[in-house]
DNA sequence: CCGGATCCGTTTCGATACTG
DNA sequence: CAGTATCGAAACGGATCCGG
């Protein structure tokens, strides 16, 4: 046990695995990063139909923690926009890492032409493929009229 | 919505998340990858103090996934080992990349000196880290004498 | 119509105890 | 040592309802 002595700091769980390693959780920021959703109604459109109870809790638990803010919409009074905050685009690189797990492992043949192309991308320069998926990230908040 | 085609596709959900997105199976992981863990009762003993049933369902639902593989002890014809195996190892730099959020986000000042010097070698060498960790996992699980 | 809250039957959790 | 058994508590998830 070579890190025996380190190896419950280096991944402190109680509060970060809580959040992380949870489904609903990762649907959410998923449909966020890939997606660009922000509303509420959005992210209960997602094929897994995440219940409204389920959706609500999370939302909350994720700005609670400051991965995303809440705004309630300007033009439309009764949109409340999710954006993603500092701490949440520093979830993109586990995600990415995750997309690269699944397609390799969980494959599910669905959109083979785009996945593979991503996949691609994603493995040659990782690290492009995130700087590129955050910059997308913020260009779209950014021209986004609340 | 730039990849709203794909974005589904790139992050299959249904079958990686129920094992990714799980805290226990995260914590097993962990324990294996940082702590060479590799019997029952050495999950058990970690700080979070997972229940022997959690502990023994996700254990089955990781080999039967072929993350890790379970071999009965010879010599210590009680004990059972469980080894990661290669869809397992393939897991890391997820793992990582949880490693560096985690340390970043919620740093709870545990072991802050090795800590600190882990930081450092995960975001400077992250790919360096990485492989790191798998040579010594394999190198563990070569030694062992089962 | 949108963003939730509430209700309710079912599943899972998690703590403790127990067994081969 | 490596798991089951049990059982109350919590979470899930599907449907429906509600307020702005």
């Amino acid at each position: 046990m070579p890190n025996s002595v380190s190896f419950r700091s280096i991944c402190p769980v109680a509060t970060s695995l809580d959040i992380i390693g949870d489904k609903w959780t990762l649907l959410i920021l998923r449909d966020m990063i890939w997606g660009h959703k922000s509303l509420f109604n959005e992210f209960q459109q997602s094929p897994e139909s995440m219940p409204s109870k389920m959706l609500a809790n999370r939302l909350k638990k994720l700005e609670e923690l400051g991965f995303l803010s809440k705004t309630r919409g300007n033009l439309n009074k009764k949109s409340v926009y999710y954006l993603l905050e500092k701490r949440g685009l520093d979830t993109f690189p586990i995600m990415v890492e995750m997309a690269i797990f699944s397609t390799k492992h969980f494959f599910d043949h669905l959109g083979t032409t785009y996945t593979k192309e991503a996949r691609t991308t994603m493995k040659t320069d990782r690290q492009g493929y995130i700087s590129e998926l955050i910059t997308n990230y913020k260009k779209f908040k950014r021209n986004l009229v609340i």
